[in-house]
DNA sequence: CTGTTAGCGCATTCAA
DNA sequence: TTGAATGCGCTAACAG
């Protein structure tokens, strides 16, 4: 930094462009009422100074206008929903603000930093802490929970439909004509739990037998979940993976042990998160639209911040998955 | 939220709790100078309440005690600085901002709101704009950019040894009995630049030919460029990759193919993220020490802002990389 | 169209 | 140990 030292202010661009500190707010804020020549003034003067309003002095004023966010930054698919969410906020006329879960940085401590940090609503993004951490939170602050359960008036649910998700995934694999299929489930992780009720609901509606294979949400989890299956006597012919990336370990579990994909074993994952659209993968997912979610839970965040809570929308916001069929599934052998 | 409408003040606190604000400013400091029977009667209150020291108004104060973050939420590598610098500006006392470059943000307006946002500092993991761009940036304030270079006295940088730790794959190779070793390069991308040129200079110095193809970040290019190389007449026995995404990519069009890997082709990442470490990869890699550089980016973003200016450490952040070996470099063949 | 003023929540003087 | 007063940068009344 070369610059003078004090950061500039609103005063001092009107001390400089000899006008008013109002008309300085104005024309910054881009509301109507300054002449065209002040405004080219103000601007000018402005850049000069360097000068950018200070969002906190701001927000100390009235309204924050902020969409608290809590993610993991090693989730893929919430990176998905963190692109999402800015744009959806942006067009609401929201600022957000990132509080990330890191491994030494847990969900607690993300939440208080928002809480901290004057926001008017909260995203949670898949938030593993107990039930009971979630409806705290709620108590204090409108808060959407994304992409898990959770039944409670004062919180907001956006979540994709995991059972029917999974429903998708069995039946697909079923026109191919497979019956030996398997479930490697994501534990005790957020959403675990519906897909492995889906998994369990689509096998016995059609009289065959749901196995399941303990898994994770990881790649690693997925390879060795794969290898077990592999050493069964009664080796399934498909796989329907908790998420993407379990999918992409198993599958290298499976190229490692020489078993052709899909010809001797199909998989399926579930997000459709960056990794399963690369080429190389190609893997048959069930698609989470991280878009449609973003839009959904900042309007619900936005909808609690206004009607000053009670949710208008009447339950869930559910999202439908998508089937996306790429190489990794393929008919069973005859 | 089922609570009262507005948020808790500390003025609120001291009324509730029959004293005065500074006490409870005192106290929820922890700073000395609070009878025991009035802090713990404070700290009561303020838990009935809810209430949450505003850390905007308390910047507004005096300092805000900021370090705004700029980094890809698609990028493993960034999310591993994340996690670090998160650490070490706690142990420094600063608080950290996140502001994230996706795919419809770019890196001018991530950086634009956290000028608005009263940092005292810059971190720009990767900055992919121009260096004009990244010099007028640090003309504004105190700015550290990790993981690129920058020749400017109003930037400090922080940087794994690029052509040190090229040269760390390529010797390796060599001791493996390699002459045959391509490099699968990162393009335009930040860093690219000097792995290319560390990949050069290794090769020339043994007195072998460097041979470069065109790559990428994503596990997508590496996908592509191995399969570029398959297809040469001459095909190379080692693979040194531009990242980990890229080897990975790579590693997966070699399987596809059929070549075992390392026994007919050895394979090189760089950066040593999560993804190389899964046990299904088994990547041998370059590691960026990712808290190491997190928390000298720190250190030097602190002491930028505190000497007002200038690099007091003396030219950039150069932290060594270390070749990791796992399973996907072996002998070459006879 | 423009200027003056009050106050957002907090930390920090200075007095008591 | 405690309390009252001041100002950080900004916006929203209100007056000119």
């Amino acid at each position: 930094m070369t610059t003078s030292g004090r950061r500039a202010t609103l005063a001092d661009v009107a001390r400089r462009a000899g006008v008013s500190t109002t008309l300085v707010s104005l024309v910054m804020r881009g509301v109507p009422g300054a002449s065209p020549a002040n405004r080219e003034k103000v601007f000018r003067v402005a850049r000069e100074l360097g000068y950018v309003p200070d969002s906190r002095a701001r927000a100390l004023r009235g309204r924050s206008h902020l969409l608290g966010l809590m993610y993991e930054v090693h989730q893929p698919f919430h990176a998905d929903l963190v692109d999402g969410i800015y744009a959806a906020a942006e067009e609401a006329g929201y600022d957000v603000v990132l509080s990330a879960v890191t491994q030494r940085r847990n969900e607690d401590a993300a939440v208080e930093t928002l809480l901290a940090d004057r926001c008017e609503a909260l995203l949670l993004c898949a938030p593993r802490t107990g039930r009971n951490w979630i409806t705290g939170v709620a108590a204090r602050l409108p808060t959407v929970v994304l992409a898990r359960h959770v039944r409670h008036p004062d919180v907001s649910v956006v979540r994709t439909a995991d059972v029917k998700g999974i429903r998708l995934a069995v039946d697909h694999l079923l026109d191919l004509g497979h019956t030996r299929i398997v479930h490697i489930d994501g534990g005790s992780v957020p959403a675990a739990e519906q897909r492995r009720r889906g998994y369990r609901t689509a096998m016995t509606k059609h009289g065959l037998t749901p196995v399941l294979v303990p898994g994770g949400w990881s790649e690693e989890s997925g390879f060795l979940a794969a290898q077990r299956i592999l050493g069964d006597a009664d080796r399934p012919t498909a796989i329907v993976a908790f998420n993407d990336a379990c999918a992409t370990g198993a599958l290298s579990a499976l190229f490692r042990a020489g078993v052709a994909v899909p010809q001797a074993m199909s998989v399926v994952g579930f997000d459709d998160t960056h990794l399963a659209g690369f080429s190389h993968v190609g893997l048959t997912t069930i698609r989470q639209d991280a878009t449609v979610m973003a839009r959904m839970a900042v309007s619900r965040a936005i909808s609690r911040i206004e009607t000053g809570s009670g949710d208008s929308n009447g339950g869930d916001g559910v999202v439908p998955p998508t089937l996306v069929i790429r190489g990794t599934t393929g008919p069973a052998r005859a």
